[in-house]
DNA sequence: ATGAAAGCGCTAACAA
DNA sequence: TTGTTAGCGCTTTCAT
């Protein structure tokens, strides 16, 4: 193994100088600085992570937590993670994988051995178990949700609250008055994850400013479940002719269903999806969504982080604003 | 920061001591051990990993290289990723999180630097460009697919040869003369990511041998694509009772595609699935399918890459064998 | 069964 | 602009 001070020799000088050309942190001319590199280059010299971690109390490490529930739209998942880790490469840092496993003791093991600079976690919840460890260890951290209780706490989430209201919106908009809502599976709605609360709660203001009718019914995906779900709408009011869907495998059971029973989309009955883009263009019907921002939300989380390691931190919520693209599921409510 | 001096100082024994009862390298009193394990717990001390590595060369980090093509079907990579993440904790590794955008540069990086003990390769081509520098440097490393080129390598696959035959097995048995096989996007033929090609491999073996006729279109999933895919194979082979699909974007076009036409799953076509479980299940028909073990993939990866940082390390190859499970979407050919 | 002490390879004062 | 040097916190050999 190559060592800083092997290069050093080769080059004819001293350690902290290589160590300096390697950082930048202090001028070199630029006649030395050449022969360094040309030494690294030669020797074929990579720095060691370890040394280095210890000398510099740095690892140049985030890590991203990722809890693992069964209901979550894994994709997303996916995509903020892999938006995290290339983000998070272009400000050199890499990203260690922690999975939900280990919950809270994980937050701990992390802090306390100094193998990560920051944290990022995700999926967080209402109230969430990791939270009081994290505050007390002080870790520069961000968060991808939003909890209960935000003081003292940087976070990056999609604005639900307006997503909602924007769906309210669309549909009101094309004439339509009796709204219903499949939302996420009930366990979503038991573990307090938030998102799916916040998004009926824009939906629900903003209807009663537009004097929509609303009804919410939580469910499963997969077409039994959701068979049920719809049957049930329909059976309290028959009117509905505008759906707002916040639940990716409920989509395509809904718009078989619906097929099924000859009610067509966009004639009949209209559908606003808040999902993922390529979930809404791969769809059977093309649909009008709210797409989740997720390699936003990786991005957003990595730099508010780094921010932090730099110094000038920014504590605060970041909501990211929704946008709305119209597709082939939604058209006027039917005369 | 609690130190391991400083834990001994507290304990009242030497630093190597405390480092002896961490690492259980020699005998220790229970009288001592005791004591200083009381004063880890009362200081709440952490070994620092920098320090640990720099001493002892080995970070306890295990790096996973997932590239990111969108054509990949992510709940699959997410899984193992899963499910190497939470192996590795109960082996007392940590995962390096390395996505595709630096390519081999990262094999470099990560080799060179110490920064992991070992590499995960997921998604490896017939002829991947990471894998000259992967030998190079000597790393101790596992592979999740199989290359052209296999010799000196670790890895670890589903058989998709044997998958292919299961496959062309069942239909055969059931009576089916005439399949086609839905295969996955054209790219992934290109890039020759071999499993595809495989499995169809062992699909025409086995098919020849049933004397079973085959026909094998490859397919970019969603609707549209699909319907032109369908179209071509009812027009080439219009007896076609027999699908093989291996694309899971595929799946849920083929079937309201067929439902469609009239043709009624499994009493005028079966179909057989090659995807992972979920996909199966959650179809509009429970599929009859061959599942793809993500999982335990993920699993076999971490305990051949563990082994080997052990000592007693094992190359070759481990191919998973295939499990067939019939469900809803295949029965006897119409007579 | 335990201790003393020499590094591991790097960073960052402190000097010049 | 460059060099000297004292650690960073741990592991591990060598003693005892």
């Amino acid at each position: 193994m190559v060592t800083l001070a092997e290069v050093a020799r080769h080059a004819g000088v001293s350690a902290s100088t290589v160590s300096y050309v390697l950082s930048g942190k202090r001028s070199i001319s630029s006649a030395t600085r050449l022969r360094v590199e040309r030494s690294i280059q030669d020797l074929g010299y990579h720095p060691n992570a370890g040394a280095r971690a210890l000398a510099s109390s740095k690892s140049n490490i985030i890590a991203l937590m990722m809890p693992l529930r069964t209901d979550m739209y894994v994709p997303v998942m996916m995509e903020i993670a892999v938006a995290v880790a290339t983000t998070a490469r272009t400000h050199g840092y890499d990203v260690l994988l922690l999975t939900g496993e280990e919950g809270a003791s994980a937050v701990r093991r992390v802090t306390g051995s100094g193998m990560a600079d920051a944290m990022i976690l995700m999926d967080v919840e209402l109230d969430d178990v990791r939270l009081p460890l994290l505050r007390e260890s002080g870790q520069p951290a961000v968060l991808i949700g939003l909890p209960a209780e935000t003081v003292g706490l940087t976070c990056v989430d999609l604005d639900f609250v307006a997503t909602g209201a924007l769906c309210a919106e669309h549909l009101a908009g094309l004439g339509h008055r009796d709204i219903a809502v499949i939302g996420e599976a009930p366990a979503v709605y038991e573990r307090h994850t938030g998102f799916a609360e916040r998004t009926l709660e824009g939906l629900r203001t903003r209807a009663r400013e537009l004097d929509l009718r609303l009804l919410h019914r939580p469910s499963d995906g997969g077409y039994d479940a959701l068979a049920a779900t719809l049957a049930r709408i329909f059976d309290e009011r028959p009117g509905t002719t505008g759906f707002v869907v916040q639940n990716e495998s409920a989509v395509e059971p809904l718009l078989a269903l619906l097929r099924r029973q000859g009610r067509a989309v966009p004639e009949d009955v209209s559908v606003v999806a808040v999902c993922p883009d390529p979930v809404a263009v791969q769809a059977s019907v093309r649909l009008t969504s709210v797409a989740i921002p997720a390699q936003e939300m990786g991005r957003r989380a990595v730099e508010h982080v780094v921010a932090k390691l730099d110094g000038h931190g920014t504590d605060g919520i970041e909501l990211l604003a929704p946008e709305l693209t119209v597709r082939a599921s939604t058209g006027p409510a039917p005369a």
